[in-house]
DNA sequence: GATGACGCTGGAAGCGCTTCCAGTCTTAGG
DNA sequence: CCTAAGACTGGAAGCGCTTCCAGCGTCATC
């Protein structure tokens, strides 16, 4: 037999049991004012004696509002969705809605099936206002989200379309301080591995590579395009080897690229940081444990989930908010 | 600005429009007996041309059923939620919930204000029924689900506390597959690096493998305590080596130990598997990365939670359900 | 032609809460 | 002592849906 729901005891009966009205016991539950001492110690009293809490989707009718937030993640591919970047990014979700009574709704959004759900979700109001991470460029859920009319705040940008609300990492600030560091250093034959160029994200760290070595009148020396993947970090670092073998520094858009090329150029018998210096970005656990440990760029996913959280929140009480870009900053290892 | 929460049609707008009562739109919205061709056929038609989805909260109150379902996670230290375990229980509900319209809230409860939050939702009936992860014995969250008296789904058992209603890995089974692979070859001096032994997947395994052992009239040829990481693995392997040199195999209740016991053994100048055999638990990606990979007992953690998910919403359906234990297999590699 | 049986229908009563509003009771000020 | 401004109060009307029920036709059966 399956569980038997208990039957919770209903505002009636508090009032009643307290010798009120139900709307004075409301009032004691909401602590609105204009309600007197006596009324307030009878409600409360009756409150403790019944073990009564407010149903939640009674409140939520009266008042439009559910207390729910939905985080929607553009990938269910269990392999990316395993990326340690959501489990941060969740974390940092969690602990700000810690001291609310607001929840968390987890939808994985990549399939069409995942996609109507949600759809759906948003027009049947089942939730407050939506966070949501991952998107590419031109993601249908974007679409969906803004005709659905709620609050909604996105973790990065999707290229070539900037929503009203979004929180991100300062990509290209970040790529800069990672060139300029390699510049610091004395290199000027500096190539990169960058991510997807259809992607902000590797879009925004390209530019920043870029920005950073014009300034220092130096010329871009060399680009091949990975997808974030160790294995494509290598692959690319073996096309720069061969078309550049004067490379005296590498700057990769991600760890674990530059991981698969720190592996490659040991392979190649480069040294590093010696004869080649490398920085990374990310500053996943993996940079700790290269060979040599990875100098990288450190941003917050935690801090990102949060920030979301707090704006979404903010939106959703009918605040004004603007976007925001989040600082990284350089942790030198020492692989450059 | 706050984005404008467009104002959805009621179903009272759809009856009006079709020309019937509410109650008959409801009906062909629930697709409920009792309605005519024409009726039906007038409500569709006003649904689809006012754009109508029926609102959540307001169905919610009227069934006492939310469609929303939790998952618990007694764990919210991000190192220990970042692991692929997770990711994986998630995506396994996901693809469970994907063809029903059951959404996933997501409850990081290991701290008491989580603890607080969870009790206030089961409390206030703002879900149908809740999964559990990741207990350790004496959690206070069985408590407090069970006092709430909801449909409740344990993923892993809680040691010496059978709850009505899980799924878990078949331990037991894949430490003896694992043992039995060992004896197989040929092995006689096998020993085991545990996991935590007041766990019920640590107790589960170390069983596995004594009553292998046992069966095969062989003796338990000694034990180590880990943690069930790598560097536990380590530690153990080298108090193993050191204690019982004539070892020809170990037992490892989880891969990150065996990779830990990997690297001790390699440095100790044993060859694997020539000098000694290792068998793991879990098949985890890194499995496929030790050197030499890693022979390994599998077990689907995304079937886990699609099991659990499954079995939530028959309790929720009010059927009839019994606990299961999903099946393990040996993957064999070339550590043994 | 009377009689059930049955399919369909709309009215109405909930689900458990919030909130508006029109009253009643104080109280201070004149 | 009278009055008006507050402070409280409970009744009632929602929030948007489901579902029970009584009532109505329509048909096949006797």
């Amino acid at each position: 037999m399956a569980a038997t729901p208990r039957r919770q005891p209903t505002l009636d009966e508090v009032a009643e049991r307290a010798g009120v009205s139900r709307s004075a016991a409301s009032r004691v539950i909401n602590n609105a004012p204009h309600v007197s001492r006596a009324t307030r110690d009878a409600v409360e009293k009756a409150i403790k004696a019944l073990g009564y809490l407010p149903n939640r989707t009674a409140r939520a009718l009266a008042t439009q509002q559910t207390g729910i937030v939905a985080l929607a993640v553009s990938h269910d591919d269990p392999e990316l969705f395993a990326d340690p970047f959501f489990a941060q990014v969740i974390v940092g979700v969690s602990a700000a809605l810690e001291d609310t009574d607001l929840h968390l709704l987890l939808c994985l959004a990549s399939s069409g099936r995942g996609r109507s759900r949600l759809t759906n979700l948003l027009h049947t109001r089942g939730v407050d206002g939506i966070m949501l991470m991952a998107l590419h460029g031109d993601d249908p859920l974007t679409h969906i989200v803004r005709r659905a009319g709620l609050p909604a705040v996105y973790g990065g940008r999707p290229l070539h379309a900037e929503p009203q609300w979004y929180v991100d990492s300062d990509n290209l600030g970040g790529a800069r301080l990672a060139t300029e560091h390699l510049i610091g250093l004395g290199r000027t034959r500096i190539v990169t591995i960058t991510g997807q160029m259809y992607t902000d994200v590797g879009e925004a760290r390209y530019r920043g590579y870029r920005e950073a070595m014009i300034m220092a009148g130096l010329t871009p020396h060399g680009t091949a395009e990975g997808d974030f993947t160790e294995a494509s970090g290598a692959a690319a670092m073996k096309v720069l080897l061969d078309r550049h073998p004067d490379l005296d520094a590498v700057f990769a858009a991600s760890d674990n690229m530059a991981a698969g090329a720190l592996r490659v150029l040991g392979d190649a018998g480069r040294r590093v940081p010696a004869d080649v210096a490398v920085v990374g970005f990310d500053d996943l656990a993996i940079a700790e444990r290269t060979e040599p440990p990875l100098t990288t760029v450190h941003q917050s996913i935690q801090a990102l989930g949060r920030e979301m959280t707090r704006m979404l929140i903010g939106l959703i009480a009918g605040q004004e908010r603007s976007s925001m870009i989040l600082p990284t900053r350089l942790i030198r290892r020492e692989s450059a």
